[in-house]
DNA sequence: TCACGTCTCTACCATTTGGTAGAGAAATCT
DNA sequence: AGATTTCTCTACCAAATGGTAGAGACGTGA
């Protein structure tokens, strides 16, 4: 148990690949020789394949939860500076770690058990940010809408401009640091534009 | 040739499992079973799995194409109304043919090839859309920002909303007729939000 | 009727898949 | 030292994968 470092390189390169190249797409054998290891050192790790998917998904939401906690705290009383807030801060995984996002949009694809999973892990973070936005929007201070509904959308604008580079390529971007730059900056006026009361 | 019915069937059938389930767990099995057909049909129609693909994704591309271009001239001048029918229009096959958005959403996961292959399809369309906002930016219509990346956001939102049922479902949102048209309406007024000049 | 193209089938095949069984090296405990 | 636990390995396996080869049923035109 001391020697949990072989544990921890599976797990982090399971989250890459299957981050980025789906998780249904990715072998054990994928992993293992990414990992510079044999398939059944895999299995001796995680009891199954399913149940290394669980694993990864825990792990992909830890990380996403120290981020987003972070930043729903960071910064000051206005709305609209904390809700900009919580878009940098998942923004960033798609600088530096884009397979994360990616996992998380795997989601639709898993089955049953290991949506529900996932779905334990997050509800927490999720109820927060409901709650949080139905409370200002009843003072007025953000556009009075569904604040459930809008959760999901600010989720898919974040998320989709970060999984989807391929795309944002066919509409001509370029994929460099300006770029990112560039779509993170459009990014955090399109989310204001969007929440602006009234 | 006349009897284009089990290539048809085939085709669209792929399509549906390619886009709920991702193209790389679909088998020729799995689209062969679900046709009422041998995986050797399927092969005898399409010549390989990758070409199988390239033509799903024509035929989805195709699919797409016709609905935004109708939308695109069914209404007046004001740009605001003009987005929010494609809006709609993109949202249809989300209720009728859910698979579709699905699908063009895989293409993060397929190789260059396939990429380049859809973005041939789709690069007209994308290309009108972009100078359409840029025009109706410079006339200030439009709230400024760069139309390429604003583009990008506009599709992500749009996809991830009609995707990823299952995620709104995390925010509480339940999947019924009623719950369809209430994230239509907020999709739509989250748009006009964000696109509102000034 | 005969030849030909169209369409779907059965029968295979090599490779890859997730998973089991169990050996052997190394560290840790008694 | 001896026993036990931790960790990675080799050697398998049954099932599923994409794909080939080729036979047989069917209709159509000459």
């Amino acid at each position: 148990m001391v020697n949990g470092s072989t544990r921890i390189r599976i797990l982090d390169t399971a989250l890459d690949l299957f981050g980025t190249r789906g998780v249904g797409t990715v072998s054990l054998d994928d992993i293992a020789d990414a990992v510079g290891v044999r398939k059944q050192t895999v299995l001796y790790w995680f009891k199954s394949r399913s149940g290394l998917i669980d694993a990864v998904l825990d792990h992909a939401a830890d990380e996403l939860l120290v981020v987003v906690e972070a930043a729903i705290r960071s910064r000051g009383d206005e709305p609209l500076d904390r809700v900009d807030a919580v878009v940098c801060a998942v923004f960033r995984p798609v600088v530096r770690r884009p397979a994360l996002l990616g996992l998380i949009r795997e989601v639709t694809r898993l089955d049953e058990s290991h949506i529900n999973h996932l779905r334990d892990r997050l509800s927490a973070v999720v109820d927060r940010c409901v709650s949080y936005l139905t409370s200002e929007m009843e003072k007025g201070r953000l556009r009075t809408c569904d604040p459930m509904v809008l959760a999901g959308l600010l989720y898919s604008t974040v998320s989709g401009t970060g999984t989807e580079p391929i795309v944002l390529e066919t509409f001509g971007w370029e994929p460099n640091a300006a770029g990112l730059r560039q779509v993170r900056r459009e990014l955090r006026g399109f989310v204001r534009a969007a929440l602006q009361p009234n």
